[in-house]
DNA sequence: ACCTTGAACCAATATAAGATTGGTTCAAAA
DNA sequence: TTTTGAACCAATCTTATATTGGTTCAAGGT
């Protein structure tokens, strides 16, 4: 019954694909090469190429978009030049506040529309923003949590949406403080929000999910500020 | 006291602009010439047209923009070639979708942040959309009506945003069906309900605007397809 | 027969260069 | 002193070219 020979390369490439990823031996910065150049260095054909990062795909590890390139992190803005200016002009605040409007209905929306693969999917990033060892490591699966989050509403414009908020928010120049900002402890808290958030979205709980979401970014919002004047009135604190 | 030679021929050429804008004999679509041939036109220097623009521009009626040009209605998005390849794949829904998120929030913050002067402007772009003759005139009235409220929220990131979602919404086929959908009843319907917003916004109870705004675009949204199943639960019919 | 390969082509995006447009400054002229 | 015309700056648009993932297909190997 089993075709050993070649689906064993096929399961070694997969497997030599994930470990020099891992390693960050093959991974330049955020961008894989390109297929043709990955395909000649790995001395196999394209199309098994393709397959195996098909399987990575599907597991949540990479991101493909034609035009732009494969990558480990989701892939770039659409447009990029132009919301580079206006990364220039935006305060904190101002992303925050967009992010709270935006992120929790777009919870509400995953929780509602994401189809059982892209659940699966996303209960593996989840997990992955708990088990992060460092600072760093909690940053790119935090960053993925969230686009996987936009990703399952499935609105196109609400993703475009996201997508410009992300862009914005990484090239401001005040990235760079909010990544001294983050301590082991708020991590840990953050990660257990990230917890109920994800618990709320693979239930298809909608109105919970928009709830753990808002909650969460409240958090992030007066952990990025102290005292900030993002979100006028709430009831509790959620920072517990 | 009075300078009257000078002065004169300046409001003189301000008239001039206004009558030929609002005849639409020299606007060509939506953006007018470049102030350089303007001024060839107008026989005048280009300093003199400038500072006829400048206050046409301070009363609402215009809005400039480096780079792109001189506009009756709100300027185009930044981007606008990206975001043309994405207006093919937007349904309407999605879009009401993520209005009925976007628009609130921004009727709310700009109750709270407007400045006297916007509010000038604002109230005369309200008293518009209720005054406009016919169907064509109540979607420009409303299209500035609508952009005038992003822009008194001063977020740059959220009026980017804001411009992202009206172009898509411009662009997309389905512009067309929604021009034939409207109705002199419906759009009484909605000039009221303008009114009632504007109100809101412009004696500053965010809470109130927030709420206007989510019941007129509910209107819309049902006027837009009927029985669409853009939002779940909502208590009342606000389309009264 | 079945599969793999390599190549070519398609679709979408990125990038770079040049043109266009509003914003600003400044010296000359009225 | 004011106005003008021009030059220059900054931001955007337009166009052409290159890059990249997605797809198809015939040649070759098993």
């Amino acid at each position: 019954m089993p075709e050993p020979v070649l689906k064993s390369t096929q399961a070694a490439l997969v497997a030599r694909l994930r470990r020099e990823i891992a390693a960050g031996e093959l991974q330049r910065g955020d961008r894989l090469p390109p297929e043709r150049e990955m395909a000649d260095y790995f001395g196999v054909s394209r199309a098994r190429l393709r397959q195996a990062l098909d399987q990575l795909e599907g597991e949540g590890a990479l991101f493909r978009r034609r035009g732009q390139g494969t990558f480990v992190q989701p892939p770039p803005a659409t447009d990029a030049a132009g919301l580079h200016r206006l990364a220039r002009r935006v305060r904190p605040q101002d992303v925050m506040e967009v992010r709270l409007e935006i992120e929790p209905a777009l919870a509400g929306l995953a929780a509602l529309r994401a189809n059982e693969k892209a659940r699966a999917v996303f209960a593996e990033v989840a997990q992955a923003t708990l088990d992060a060892p460092d600072q760093q490591s909690y940053e790119i699966a935090d960053d993925i949590f969230h686009y996987k989050i936009a990703e399952m509403a499935q609105n196109p414009l609400f993703l475009t949406v996201y997508e410009s908020i992300r862009s914005v928010r990484q090239q401001a120049m005040w990235t760079r403080t909010r990544a001294e900002t983050y301590s082991a402890e708020v991590t840990s808290v953050l990660g257990q929000q990230h917890q109920r958030l994800a618990k709320a979205i693979l239930n298809g709980e909608a109105e919970a999910a928009t709830e753990a979401m808002r909650d969460h970014l409240i958090c992030v919002s007066r952990t990025l500020m102290q005292a900030g004047p993002v979100v006028p009135q709430k009831t509790g604190d959620p920072c517990s």
